[in-house]
DNA sequence: ATCCGATCTGACTGATCGTCAGATTTCTGC
DNA sequence: GCAGAAATCTGACGATCAGTCAGATCGGAT
């Protein structure tokens, strides 16, 4: 489906290519691990992958079109958050249990991805249409999922005036995107994890049913 | 408060030196709502005012110190976030209004200062400790004001099994801050902002009061 | 008009960018 | 195993930007 791997010039990479290539993408994401986005250089990279920079340049366009390699990559394995808002009964006791794995999943994925998120976020957020198609990737499934359950909800429950579906499932979205983008710091505040997520579960399954969560 | 404003080598700056340096801040904020963070550079924003890059670095250290000087100016008028949490009645109707102003407040601050804020996110998730300050006196002034008001709840409903007062206030918080900075993503969406606005309302309201809101 | 401190800038060094032609390595057919 | 071809890598280069400093310029006080 990706096709194959190919140079800035069109070339087809063979087995040492890709994995020149491959170590770069490493380096390069271990460098975001560590360094502030805006003073990640290429020749850095490149000087850590044991190699020059016109290398780097032979397979990548820029730093952002790498990092958008690997932002895809995170995106493929991101689709497994869009399993946990399907065929879940969201009310009563079972469905407070499937918010809860929601927002660990949540958690758990931006704890894997975070410096990587963290640039697409700000890419996206800059107006940067390749970066912002990850990002919707990543996130526009679970929002359908949601919006579909509290479409389902409010069906049944029928008191008219709801708020709108998408738009609350949006909310919720960007709401565990966020919090989970900065588990680092409510940490630093005095704020614990362990209390943040009842807070998350709570809201998202109030979010859906507009109840609150059974005890 | 702010003491007197100094060059770098720390001399007191006159009148002209203040008009160039507030010129120089002023085109820096200019280059940020056009330009991606990491392709701003000093010689561009030097260019704008009509000045020298020499100029740019009489008064400041880098780009991030002269940010970082904008985001203080921000804090401070951020501070008035802080009075939409103050003395509400957070129960029945009032109440929520009172989140809608809350909402109102967040959406319209964010978009004011949208590309210094995102700049602000990414270096605090970072880790600069500068930024990092800037983002909290934004944010505690809001959550300490939100914990209260939940604490205040909860001593009222004594149901026992609530969540933490200060994690629920920080994700809500987080929640606001969120959305807010993506209110442009929303609406390339099909998501409307006049549909995300009482979506989130609802949210604060619940997240506080345990409750749906009131029709 | 002259002086003096405040302010600005040209010019410089060093670092990084991004490119290209040519060197080096790996693969292929025999 | 070897010659030739293809793939891959790199040194070197011109361009741009960072950051510094000594000296030029400005503007107000006398």
């Amino acid at each position: 489906m990706t096709g194959q791997v190919r140079t800035v010039d069109g070339r087809v990479a063979g087995r040492r290519g890709q994995a020149t290539r491959q170590k770069l993408l490493d380096c390069l994401r271990e460098m975001l691990d560590t360094s502030p986005y805006r003073d990640v250089k290429v020749i850095d990279v490149a000087r850590m992958a044991g190699t020059s920079p016109a290398t780097f340049y032979q397979y990548f366009q820029d730093v952002e079109s790498a990092i958008l390699e690997i932002a895809n990559d995170m995106a493929k394995d991101g689709q497994r958050l869009k399993a946990l808002t399907e065929d879940q009964g969201w009310t009563g006791k079972g469905g407070y249990a499937a918010a809860e794995a929601l927002v660990d999943g949540f958690l758990e994925f931006w704890r894997e991805y975070e410096p990587i998120l963290r640039v697409v976020d700000l890419a996206s957020a800059e107006g940067d249409k390749r970066f912002y198609k990850v990002r919707q990737s990543i996130l526009t499934a679970v929002t359908t999922g949601l919006t579909e359950a509290i479409e389902e909800v409010q069906a049944k429950g029928k008191t008219g005036d709801e708020v709108a579906p998408n738009a609350m499932a949006g909310t919720l979205v960007a709401m565990l995107a966020a919090v989970s983008g900065h588990q680092k710091g409510f940490e630093t505040w005095k704020i614990k994890m362990k209390d943040v997520r009842p807070a998350l579960s709570t809201l998202v399954f109030m979010g859906i049913t507009g109840k609150k969560p059974p005890r």
